[in-house]
RNA sequence: GGCCCCUUCGUCUAGUGGUCUAGGACACCGGCCUUUCACGCCGGCAACACGGGUUCGAGUCCCGUAGGGGUCACCA
């Protein structure tokens, strides 16, 4: 039985590259018919872990990444939370002690940070000389006696090699001469995340560990634990970073100043901070951040575009397939088909998912997808109107592949709007509404609309053509002014579709609105 | 700096010694379509970091160099 853990520790946000790290757990899990497992890397007892928490697993949720064990879950393994297990790491450790693979150590900061130094000093590297090391009672008594404190180290072997075969790297060996005495207990009795993490994966039975490359160097003193406990090994892989846009350096939510200078990741925020806005929300890049994944929810992006394009970081199938359904994600995933090499996040190719996903939508889909940001911004009641989603599905299907993600919906408000209240873009209106002769078109073409019947794209077609041709113009200098009058914008989606979702008296008075303006 | 890892178009990648004058996707550029904006279609630009080997033959194997990254806590 495959068992894949994520261990997030309790930030208050879930990052971009934390997700990607554990879809990969999760579709190994998912595919081998296993389990995964979300477990709280919390020992430094935050105070709020409980709202700290809360915004990553409701990240996994609406990412649809399911947990068999954790919080809210619970399992056979239970707590699943660090801060609730120190008594099992206590166990550990004493165990450890006893075996002599472990020590009290009663160095001071400084006595250790004096060694160093001459290490340094010296141009070796640094190995502890473990004169404060105590393994017996009587030595013990001796350096308490001095007033001195205990914390418990590995004794780390001091030769031959450490052998790591990892999924992803393949072999990769470290000296064992080279690995620090590090410290598992302080001296209050706490236990530090390396021994506590090598603990619980043991006891929730973890067989594969897929985490972040940034750990390989780590996981020698995590064999080591492993080791003298007697536990099994687990089978590692290291994944590659999710790398800055344009860079190879880790994606940090930090950051975010910096991202913004690169025009393509300043798309990506702006789209989304434009409908934020419109959803009355006052945003700043702290807390509406494109490396967490808050901000794709509350976009309207489509979860299995977000993963998809995730998935294909760092993982690809072959040469060609691009598009993954989830269940194509959880049939074709292997660990042997990871990169080694970071890749760089690519926002413009994160939209260009999210567009074919969301253009695969049902239109019933897009409509219940929609209707929270028309809510949001104001445009729609709450509970919305049983008479919304029909209207509501025409703009949408009008507007067709103009949508990327759902708060697009929020391009086409002026539909949602009052005849007397949408607003109208002035450059555009005086471009167009007031060029010569416009006024006179659309007063007549206003007249025209009263003769059309039905009062559906096809007929309005064919009405405002013959209109055109009797009045000896372009189609443009109809069309331009008309857009504006209707929508109060110079860009939009058919204008016929446009007469005819408004219907006949909407589009009487938005003319009449125009001309109104023009006295 | 020590240790470890990585290196194919701007970006994500395919490629496991010959089929690679290196394929796909996103982006970009041009054209077509067109009532605007998109979409769509057609076309284009563009990469094996460098140097040595091994081999009849190297993007693919080996060594070195350079560059990039990660890590060196009583953080997780």
């Amino acid at each position: 039985m495959v068992r894949t853990r994520f261990a997030p520790s309790p930030t208050g946000y879930l990052h971009i590259g934390g997700v990607r790290t554990a879809l990969f757990n999760w579709l190994l899990s998912r595919q081998q018919g296993g389990q995964f497992i979300l477990r709280i890397d919390d020992t430094d007892q935050q105070r709020n872990v409980e709202a700290a928490l809360q915004p990553i697993l409701d990240g996994f949720r609406w990412l649809g990444i399911d947990w068999d064990e954790g919080p809210d879950v619970g399992g056979p393994h239970a707590p699943y939370f660090q801060s609730q297990r120190s008594e099992r790491y206590r166990q550990a450790v004493a165990q450890l002690l006893e075996r002599g693979l472990a020590y009290r150590d009663y160095a001071t900061t400084e006595e250790l940070q004096a060694e160093r130094d001459e290490a340094e000093a010296a141009k070796r590297s640094f190995v502890y000389s473990r004169r404060w090391m105590a393994e017996t009672d009587r030595q013990a008594a001796r350096f308490e006696s001095e007033g001195r404190q205990a914390v418990v180290r590995l004794k780390m072997p001091r030769e031959g090699v450490c052998l790591i075969r990892d999924l992803v790297r393949g072999d990769v060996s470290f000296d064992w001469a080279r690995e620090q005495d590090h410290v598992v207990q302080r001296a209050d009795g706490s236990c530090l995340y390396h021994l506590a993490s090598v603990v619980d994966d043991f006891d929730f039975e973890i067989t594969h560990l897929v985490r972040a490359e940034e750990h390989l160097s780590n996981t020698p003193r995590q064999i080591f634990i492993a080791q003298s406990l007697g536990y099994p090994l687990p089978a590692y892989a290291h994944l590659p970073y999710v790398a800055e846009p344009g860079s190879k350096t880790k994606l940090s939510k930090r950051k975010i100043a910096k991202y913004l200078k690169n025009p393509d990741f300043r798309q990506l925020y702006d789209h989304g901070q434009s409908i934020a806005e419109r959803c009355g929300r006052h945003v700043s890049a702290e807390t509406f951040n494109p490396v967490l994944v808050d901000f794709y929810r509350d976009v309207g992006y489509l979860p299995d575009a977000v993963l998809n394009y995730l998935l294909l970081l760092g993982w690809s199938l072959d040469d060609k397939t691009e598009d993954f359904s989830r269940e194509e994600m959880v049939r074709h995933f292997t660990l042997e088909r990871v990169n080694k090499a970071p890749a760089s996040f690519d926002p413009g190719k994160l939209l260009a998912f999210e567009q074919r996903h969301y253009q695969r939508l049902p239109l019933k889909q897009k409509v219940a997808r929609a209707v929270p940001f028309l809510q949001r911004a104001g445009l729609v009641a709450e509970p919305p109107p049983c008479d919304l989603a029909e209207p509501l599905g025409r703009v949408l299907e009008a507007a067709g592949e103009r949508l990327k993600v759902s708060g697009d919906v929020l391009d086409y408000a002026e539909f949602f709007q009052a005849d007397d209240l949408f607003p109208i873009d002035s450059r555009a209106f005086d471009q167009r509404v007031r060029a010569e002769g416009a006024a006179g078109l659309l007063a007549r073409f206003r007249d025209e609309l009263a003769r059309i019947e039905p009062f559906d794209t096809a007929a309005l077609e064919a009405g405002l053509r013959e209109f055109v041709e009797r009045e000896g113009i372009k189609m443009s200098d109809l069309i331009h002014p008309l857009r504006i009058a209707l929508t109060g914008k110079a860009v939009g989606f058919g204008l016929y579709d446009t007469l005819a979702i408004l219907g006949r008296q909407r589009c009487v008075n938005r003319i009449e609105r125009a001309l109104s303006m023009l006295a």
